[in-house]
DNA sequence: AATGAATGAGCTTTCATTCAT
DNA sequence: AATGAATGAAAGCTCATTCAT
């Protein structure tokens, strides 16, 4: 179903030389994520790999302990990228509001253009037995802490756990992406709309910023109106 | 590294007959999900699941067309009744708030009490190809339906559109579960709270009720809030 | 009752490469013939060939796509070394005659000589579903054009289509010594006796030379003929 | 490949009763030669036929020792037709000539007709381990001394041997059927006309007829015929 | 570092056949 | 005679991984 479960391997516990990390493992990673959004991850074996990237397999694994350690690598390389992007984006922004916004766009356009990769991090990464202990996971943390920072920096203080708030926030974003994706609404979601919407809703949420008081009149269309207000 | 995966069967159409599923397929799929739930579904072989069962592998897959399909059943089998119940809770809510938490700290139960039925669905239904069109799907529309009839009886209109709160509120929620299964912090996760919390952050995210004002003495539950300081 | 059903593989495209085709897979071939003529092909499981040549099982995949490219690589192995000898035997012929006899000889002593051989080209090759595209048809045909042109040489025109030349030829030869076969008949068969006698028979059905004139009351070899005169 | 492999089953000798063996089983046959010429025998199961005959496959069993019985009960149920149509053309024949024309006529008309009972008759019977015991071998040899009998009516004797006169017959006459079909040539054959000429031929061959005399510079038979001018 | 042939455990899956009812 | 659920042996096949060169 996904990939051949495998026992554990215990011996090599670290890569390489991190200094030696760069050029040829990257190259690598491209061809294989060619590959996996070409034909899904799963169909795609080592061996496959191997021939794209003009290797034998067994040099492959000079690289890479084992198939798992490459599928996974594939995905947190898309997912470095994106987190890179994301702290700049929250390290950029003007306003709270300007940053949650820049952030979902951010998250919901990775989503939608790279959907085999955010299925490998979905299955091979966050439901994998043991993410727990991962360095996926340490790496999410480190993010995570960005994040985290970020809200401070605006809003010291909120009534909403920090913690659930990062869950809240990108468990909802994700969710909403994935369902374009599967409803293969990809191309019709406006991402820029839908930010802006969900930007709000978040304010809202988590306590950072006055829905519009009574008072003032300004919503057109309280009911059901989709749209960000002012 | 999950289940092997399998070329389509070509000749089977469809499941025996449907009036008849009931008592063995049910006690099959119980076995099933106690080997699951012990041992991690990944590493349950359809022999394991025979065994245990008192029956021959053969038995075993008249009953399921192939291993995707048991591991997927009894992902199902359990998404089922937790659908039921918040089916239940949702109708039974005598106010949105209610309604809310409720459905809040019962998918939340749900993920703390099976975390590897979770796995399952994340694994083998939602992040496994083709989900759109699968009949997990569609199951999942059936609720999603119902959860937004929910809505529609509480809160005719609201600015932010139906699907994307569903999505907001479940991916969240999962999310937050997720996270507390990960971190091992199972038991140590105050459900009630949490849901109290969540359900005000929703009910403002979806600018469902008033925050409340700083002057107003609002708040229904001032215990267990987490959430605004005022 | 003969090999089981498999479902076309979907991957691998070609056999390796042309020019390695030599030493290991002729050994592989060697093997599984012994075995094939000891037990019966359908008897002899791709593991007891792989212990047999000292392999892994899936070494020998390596060789062989499955049982069955194996199975009729084994049958063509045989039919290639017979159709080398059947041109060199049509090539070499100081006579229509002598050539025809020689080919008779030849395919029976094939015949009898391998008896396994010959069924497996039956039944997995000529019998098999899609033979007419195969790889074996096509070896067939360039056989046949040799024994066409073999024909051309020696009489450039005659009544009966040459296609249907080479197929009562072939055929009725081969139910000879299929008949020979399996009354167990073997040893007793005189072969060069029946070639003699066929070869006289084929010429004079294909009007390719004088039965005896009408004065020569009988037939025109009375020598070798093992047959019941009148 | 073909079907399965079985160990030999050595219990039950013999099919129930004789007399009652009429309706049911023919329906049967009925039902399974259709679904083999549908789909091709090796990919139809018991369960299949059981289903198609609206019986469960514990009766099929009743009427059936095992799926090699009624594989090759199918291909002889059709063996036998065609044998005793056969005979009625060799008994009716006016002349060897009309008799050979007509057995040969007849029998690509049958090959062309229904190519799926001739590959089991090759497969499950003709090139079946241990044929040479069979029922259906008994069967064929029946049918055999008609057809011997058939000769020595019009020509006590020849130059030939009776039995390879048969096989040169009918091995010819096969595989000129055989290639027709494999090459899909079916519609193409004229099947009136082949027989013509080979009749000639084997009388030719079999030394059974004056070819035409060297005075008489034309031919036997002008007609149709397209063999020998010398 | 690179190779790539060899490995082989281990799974799924099939269906002909049986037998208790 | 009929049923049809249960059987279970039996093999094919894959592919991640290794290791001798």
């Amino acid at each position: 179903m996904a990939l051949r479960a495998t026992k554990a391997a215990a011996r090599v516990p670290s890569r390489p030389s991190v200094g030696q990390w760069g050029a040829r493992e990257a190259g690598i990673l491209d061809v294989a994520r060619a590959l996996y959004v070409a034909h899904g991850y799963e169909r795609v074996s080592m061996a496959d790999v191997a021939a794209a990237a003009g290797l034998s397999e067994g040099t492959l694994y000079n690289y890479f302990r084992d198939q798992n350690d490459l599928v996974v690598s594939v995905g947190l390389a898309a997912l470095e990228k994106n987190i890179a992007a994301a702290e700049r984006i929250a390290e950029g922004a003007t306003s709270l509001r300007v940053g949650l916004e820049g952030l979902i766009a951010h998250q919901l356009q990775c989503m939608l253009a790279a959907p085999e990769m955010y299925r490998i991090w979905l299955r091979e990464v966050k439901a994998a037995e043991g993410y727990g202990k991962s360095d996926a996971r340490a790496q999410l943390r480190g993010f995570s802490s960005h994040f985290l920072a970020f809200l401070d920096r605006w809003v010291p203080g909120s009534p909403v756990d920090r913690g659930m708030m990062r869950d809240m926030f990108y468990g909802g974003i994700e969710q909403i992406g994935w369902t374009a994706i599967v409803q293969n609404r990809k191309p019709r979601l406006d991402i820029d709309a839908a930010a802006a919407m969900l930007a709000d809703a978040f304010m809202a949420a988590f306590g950072l910023e006055q829905r519009p008081s009574p008072a003032s009149k300004i919503r057109s269309n309280p009911r059901k109106n989709s749209s960000p207000p002012h």
